[in-house]
DNA sequence: TCCACACTTTGATGATCATCGAAACGCAAC
DNA sequence: GTTGCGTTTCGATGATCATCAAAGTGTGGA
C-alpha cells in the first residue's frame, strides 16, 4: 500500500467524498456513491474502478447491485488518520445523522473500540493509574494489571501474543488516543460478553446497553449515557 | 487550509520528496530540493511555486538564494501525521531534528552569521548605538566604527571593497535582520579567528564555544548559552 | 561594464485526468 | 423473448499536469 498512491486517490473531491461515505463500514451501491459525490454514475464508476483498483476500496455484487465497501480496516485506519489531521470534508448530502452520530459515539476500529466511548475509557484507565501512555503505545501498570485481571482479562497472555500489546491510536471524531492492539481487542471482547455492548454484524455500529452504562459507570467511572 | 489540497499537493512523488526533505523544519535553496527530488530546477520550480501558492511553504530570500521551508508547525504536524500512517518514504538525506535546531540558533548564510545569533548579534550592535538600520542596509555610526576597529576589523578598509557594505539580511528562522555584506562576512571570519566559532567545512552548521560565549557577553552584550 | 550564479518564466510536448453523452452490458422481472 | 434498471464501457472534450529546454530576471562579484 503506497501512501502517495493513497494521497493521490483521496485528493480528488469526488473519490474523497466516496471514501468519507463508506467510511462507516458500510458497503454501498455506485448509484448512491455517485449521489452522495455530486457526480453522473459514469463518472462515479470510473472513480470506483481507480480506487478498487488501488486497493482503496472492494466491490461486492449482489443481483444488479454492485456494493462497494473500504478495501480493509487497514484502509480505514489510514482515511480515519487523515481525518484526524483536519476537519473531516463538508459534503453535501451526508447520510442519516443519526448513523454519524452514533459512531461518532462509539464504533469498532477492526477488532477494538473506537469512538467517544475508547476516547474515555483510555483516559479513565490513565486516571485510575492503570495505564501509562508512552511514545507510541500504552503501558500498562502493575495496579492495572491487577484491575484488569480481576475484570476477566488475561493480561499475561495477551502480552505473549505476537501483535503489539497495547497500541496508542487515534480517533478521527475525537483526534485523541484510544487502546488498540491486543489489549484493546480484549477489551471489546470482555465488553461483548458481559453484555454490555453489542456489535453489529457487517458493519461497525456499536450499541452500548443499559447494563452496559451502569457496568461502564461503576468499573470505570465512565458516563456513557447519550 | 482544505485537507484535500494537501492530498493533492503531496500525492505528487516530487512534492512528497520536497515536502520530506523540509519535514525537520530547516530552509533549503530550490536548487537542493530540485537535487533531492530528482528533477530539473525548472520543474522543481514549478513544484515550489504551488507548494507556495498552496500554503504548504514559505520561501525567504537571501541574497542570490530563496530558502524553502514549511509555512508553519501545524503542516509538518500533518505531513508527519500522514508518515505515520505509513512507512515514510525511502529519501537521501534527510536533516535530523538536532541538526534543525543547531542550524536554527547559528549557521551561515553565504558568508555572514545567520539564526538566532546573528540576529542578537545585529540587535546588539543597533542597541550600543554602533549600527543604525537604513532602508535596505545599516550605516556603522562613529561610535560604532571605533568599536569595531577595535575589536580588530578594519572598517575603512570594508567600505572600499566593491561588494555591499553592511546588507540587511532577512533570516527565515527568526525572520528579523542580520547584517550580511562585507561586514557581516567580517564579522564572522573575525569570530573564527578568535576562536568564538567554529564553521562545519561543506554545511552550514556553526558551533559556538565557551570562548565565544564569554566574548559575545562580554563584549557585545549577548548570551549565547544554548 | 561584464560575467557568474540561482532561480523563474515561457513555451512546447506528451500524459493523465475528470467529466458526461451515448451505447452496451448484465441481470431480473414480466 | 422483451422491458426496466443499475452499472459499466466507449468516445470525445476540455482541463490540468509533469517535464524539460531555452530564454529571462535579478543579484552580486570581478
Amino acid at each position: 500500500m503506497e501512501l502517495s498512491n493513497v494521497l493521490t486517490l483521496l485528493g480528488n473531491p469526488a473519490r474523497m467524498a466516496i471514501a468519507w461515505a463508506v467510511i462507516g463500514g458500510d458497503a454501498l451501491p455506485a448509484s448512491e456513491l455517485a449521489y452522495r459525490a455530486g457526480v453522473t454514475p459514469q463518472t462515479a464508476s470510473h472513480h470506483l474502478a481507480r480506487m478498487v483498483d488501488g486497493g482503496l476500496l472492494a466491490v461486492e455484487r449482489c443481483l444488479r447491485y454492485r456494493y462497494y465497501r473500504l478495501a480493509s480496516p487497514a484502509i480505514a485506519e489510514i482515511i480515519e488518520g487523515l481525518m484526524a489531521l483536519s476537519d473531516p470534508p463538508v459534503l453535501k448530502d451526508r447520510p442519516d445523522r443519526a448513523t454519524v452520530d452514533r459512531l461518532r459515539i462509539a464504533r469498532s476500529c477492526y477488532d477494538h473500540l473506537a469512538g467517544s466511548l475508547a476516547v474515555a475509557l483510555a483516559d479513565a484507565l490513565q486516571r485510575k493509574g492503570w495505564l501509562d501512555l508512552q511514545e507510541r503505545d500504552y503501558q500498562v501498570t502493575a495496579l492495572g494489571e491487577n484491575g484488569l485481571v480481576a475484570f476477566g482479562l488475561d493480561v499475561p497472555a495477551l502480552r505473549h501474543q505476537q501483535r503489539l500489546f497495547a497500541r496508542r491510536c487515534i480517533d478521527w471524531s475525537e483526534r485523541r488516543p484510544h487502546i488498540g492492539g491486543a489489549l484493546g481487542a480484549a477489551l471489546m471482547t470482555r465488553f461483548q460478553e458481559s453484555g454490555w455492548i453489542r456489535k453489529n454484524p457487517g458493519d461497525r455500529k456499536i450499541w452500548v446497553s443499559s447494563a452496559g452504562q451502569q457496568g461502564l459507570w461503576k468499573t470505570f467511572d465512565i458516563d456513557a449515557t447519550p
